[in-house]
DNA sequence: CGATGCATGTAACGCGTTACATGATTAC
DNA sequence: GTAATCATGTAACGCGTTACATGCATCG
């Protein structure tokens, strides 16, 4: 059901068409919040319309269609932020292979943590020149939510490449 | 297929049916890493048992069949964790629910962050109560990893809580 | 006029959830 | 004896991925 709402969500920022909101999806939800195909996001995108949450305001060249969120739609959106799950599905491969370092002599799992480290410092830097660039340009209207998941995502990798030093100090002794 | 692996990595700890594993699962894994219900569980694990990287080691009471891995299983675990893979697929309601937070009214906005960040520390809490307990019992052969991931899930709240707590004082202003 | 990118769709398959279904053992 | 827990399974459905499929527009 989430993917209803990753779009409702990109729609409410500006109307887009099936194959622009693909992109848009590549470069916003994508990194850490949730990701999609074209295969999935065009049905999705037919059955929002026949729900009456989205509607078609455009057709361009190649059969494009534009769709923008409807007043129901933004109401659907924002009923689902209002009442978080209870139970959180989490289902992450890179923490999943991270519980299983143990399976792996001593010398392995240093590589992999050092690879994770390394990782964690490059996501850093992009993420550090993302929010320099957000801040530059300060006052703008819609920018602070932009900075709020970048600021997410560098405190997340912060943790990361923390908990991957720790644990390199902690393993050979 | 990162249930095999899940899997495989729980059998590698010790052998277990696949009740066992199920309440396994929902004690270790099932907070950060993975999560799966036993109705997935039991047809995999005897799909395992058909490609010969696990076992049947032990028979008992209400038809309880007992696995346990095999040479091939472990040397099949060591290289899914030697060869991560170059996409991540990251698919997190929760950071979801915090992206599209703009689309709610700031007053809103503020009661979730609120709420998150309440969540968050009380997560630390069980948190920091079980890593007491573990360094403790410091010393004992396989709890480094347990410890690992313990930690890993401390700094990834101590995080999350931070943020909340970032975004809700320039929330205002 | 050919390559690239824009633009949309669908069919088959695999993974995951919900619900249904059954029965043995243990503790009170 | 009856309730709780142990223990296993499967069928139907929904979500997600891969691969296949098509054609228009723009730039050089």
């Amino acid at each position: 059901m989430s993917l209803r709402f990753a779009l409702l969500g990109l729609l409410d920022d500006a109307p887009g068409s099936g194959y622009e909101l693909t992109r848009r999806f590549e470069h916003t939800l994508q990194r850490y919040a949730w990701h999609a195909k074209h295969s999935q996001i065009y049905p999705e995108l037919t059955r929002l319309a026949d729900d009456g949450l989205v509607a078609v305001v455009d057709e361009g060249a190649r059969g494009r269609r534009t769709y923008a969120i409807t007043e129901p739609g933004r109401e659907e959106l924002r009923e689902w932020l209002r009442n978080p799950p209870v139970h959180k599905n989490v289902r992450n491969e890179e923490v999943l292979r991270m519980f299983l370092l143990s399976t792996l002599p001593a010398a392995e799992a240093r590589v992999l943590l050092e690879q994770t480290a390394i990782e964690a410092e490059r996501e850093l830097a992009e993420l550090t020149e993302v929010v320099r660039a957000q801040d530059a340009r300060c006052g703008e209207e819609g920018l602070w939510f932009g900075r709020l998941a970048a600021e997410f995502g560098l405190r997340q990798h912060t943790a990361t490449l923390d908990w991957a030093r720790w644990a390199l100090a902690n393993l050979s002794a």
